[in-house]
DNA sequence: TAATAATAATTTATCAAGTAAATAATCAAT
DNA sequence: ATTGATTATTTACTTGATAAATTATTATTA
């Protein structure tokens, strides 16, 4: 690779004026400049990023938290949609990204010490473990951070709205004539909780009042967990004529356990889920869901995040909610029809 | 960030012989170099990857092409899933990974010489267009280089054994009966031909003969161009009773046409797939597919690629062919039974 | 005891950049 | 011709780490 001391002897000037020509400094000629620009088009050269992060404390590299817990991670269809679009973004702005790791061959290193190692300038936690103390250390340091679906003080998160989006369609279900719904929701968070709260404000203002026993907690976007809790809700001696889970891939569970009872859906039993993944489109019936706009979620994180590395001064801490859209599939009966 | 100027401050020693000490240099005396490691504990001390490299020639840095284009990268689960564990495989060997792109903000410049601007020390082609001069500059240019799925001279290419999955899964389908056989074939690539070679030739070793008409092109993993291709299988005068896609997103379109159609999967009309994507277990009836090793394709890439890039003298440019599976879903009708 | 060897630590140079300060060159005005 | 102002270029230093060369210290041997 071509070195700026190679690129000043071409050119027969210094390194430094060669340095200057290329970053735009007013103290050197424009004969001068064009010819440095020439040749460093000419002989391909790039400053090297190690050099120039060295000396600038700056690397145009972010760092992105992907943990594989559970079900997320790459493996999780939402999340490795949310990197693509952060990923597109980023290299848009200028930014490279990396992901942030614990252990790094034998070195153990917590998040933080791992970012600055890398000297990244800024940090995306698209999916973790919120509660982990390393993760919370994180997110208290000094670095710039946006989170996805979780609202911190310390850093700007983005998600979906979803006490709009659960309203929308607890109300579509509730209109569609139902009235014993039941609700799988997933392991406490702030996400989880919004939507759980959310179901039970349309339920109220709808009038409606459903068993205990029809809220029950399960491991969230997992489908064998939900597939547990939906044969203890079909075998209830009331059961419910819609479940709602909290996420696609629960919802796929309760389709599993559905079809091993033998019943259809959605003659049989109603189902609804939500994050609008992709799988949920393929099956017959669809899947009657909200779809997240992962797009928007990945390009608004990456504009946040670099907003505030490049502009802290003027960059609010706010969250960022998104708009969310109903999928009316054919997973939930219309009662009314019925009648 | 403590540098180890800080570190050598507070040990009342040298710089290097800290250095030293922390690098297991033998010329250091093991008092010092425990005061040396004691204190590096205390106040966290990481050497500065970007100082480092720029010394070393050495970034334990790796480069990832994941492009977007068509039907790949990210979100395909496919190619995410090999992500997932090439991360994790890398990780543990102490390498980092980096998206390598094109246009880092308004610089242009070519893959390769984005690879060289960050110093990786290794690269890994996860899904590209192979035939575009930015990705044979890269294959060809002097680093270590894997690939997947594609097989090169200059590279490494960790592939699943499709030869042999196409066998086993054509004389499965053979097996139950089927004599009239479409083969819904991919954008031409060496994975692709191989695959249909391979349908041939098991067609021939059994003595059937398909009409012409029974093969087509398709764009590969893309299931709205299989969804035109399925309706005009479908239309011949003289259908097949079996339809083998080769890929499950495009298995997916045949689906969706034959639904339209009015014809029920497999009562109506056959269908098998290839990769093993989740989704296609989720579908009613299960796809029969081949599934593709994810997370063995990906371990083993990252495998292979640290190896070349630590002993390039012993590590042989071999492709690596994995086992696949055939897994039997209920997409396929048993013809035999029917008699 | 002096010479030599072995060990331990330090100094200096280097990697590829960027930048402040110093210097040189050019030209105009006095 | 001298001074001053302006413009262009070079020198010297810095970033954090490592490698090579060098020096200091201690131990061993003739």
């Amino acid at each position: 690779m071509a070195t700026i001391k190679e690129l000043s002897i071409r050119c027969g000037v210094s390194v430094s004026t060669v340095s200057k020509a290329l970053n735009g400094y007013q103290d050197i000629s424009e004969a001068t400049r064009e010819i440095v620009i020439k040749a460093a088009n000419e002989i391909g050269y790039f400053p090297d990023a190690n050099a120039r992060a060295l000396k600038m404390k700056k690397t145009y590299n972010i760092g992105v938290l992907f943990s594989t817990l559970s079900n997320h991670g790459l493996r999780n269809e939402y999340f490795a949609h949310i990197l693509a679009s952060f990923k597109e973004k980023a290299a848009k702005r200028g930014y490279d990204i990396t992901f942030i790791e614990h252990n790094i061959g034998n070195r153990k290193m917590t998040y933080l010490e791992h970012c600055r190692y890398r000297n990244f300038d800024g940090v995306f936690i698209a999916c973790a473990e919120f509660s982990e103390p390393e993760v919370l250390e994180l997110v208290n340091s000094d670095y710039p951070v946006v989170t996805v679906d979780h609202a911190f003080n310390e850093a700007i998160s983005v998600l979906s709205d979803n006490v709009e989006g659960m309203r929308q369609l607890t109300q579509y279900v509730i209109d569609q004539g139902h009235k014993k719904i039941a609700y799988i929701h997933g392991t406490k968070s702030s996400v989880t909780h919004n939507r759980l709260v959310s179901f039970n404000n349309v339920l109220k203002e709808n009038g409606i009042t459903v068993l205990e026993e029809y809220f029950v907690e399960g491991v969230y976007r997992c489908a064998e967990s939900a597939e547990e809790l939906a044969l203890r809700l079909l075998k209830l001696p009331d059961p419910p004529t819609c479940i709602i889970a909290s996420d696609d891939y629960a919802a796929l569970g309760v389709m599993n356990t559905a079809r091993r009872l033998g019943l259809k859906i959605p003659e049989d039993i109603s189902l609804a889920g939500y994050d609008g993944i992709s799988v949920s489109q393929a099956l017959e019936p669809k899947l009657t869901t909200i779809k997240q706009d992962t797009d928007k979620i990945g390009a608004e994180a990456a504009r946040q995040l670099i907003n505030l590395i490049e502009s802290p001064m003027t960059t609010s801490l706010d969250n960022i909610y998104l708009k969310v859209q109903l999928v009316k599939g054919g997973s939930v009966k219309n009662m009314n029809e019925n009648r």
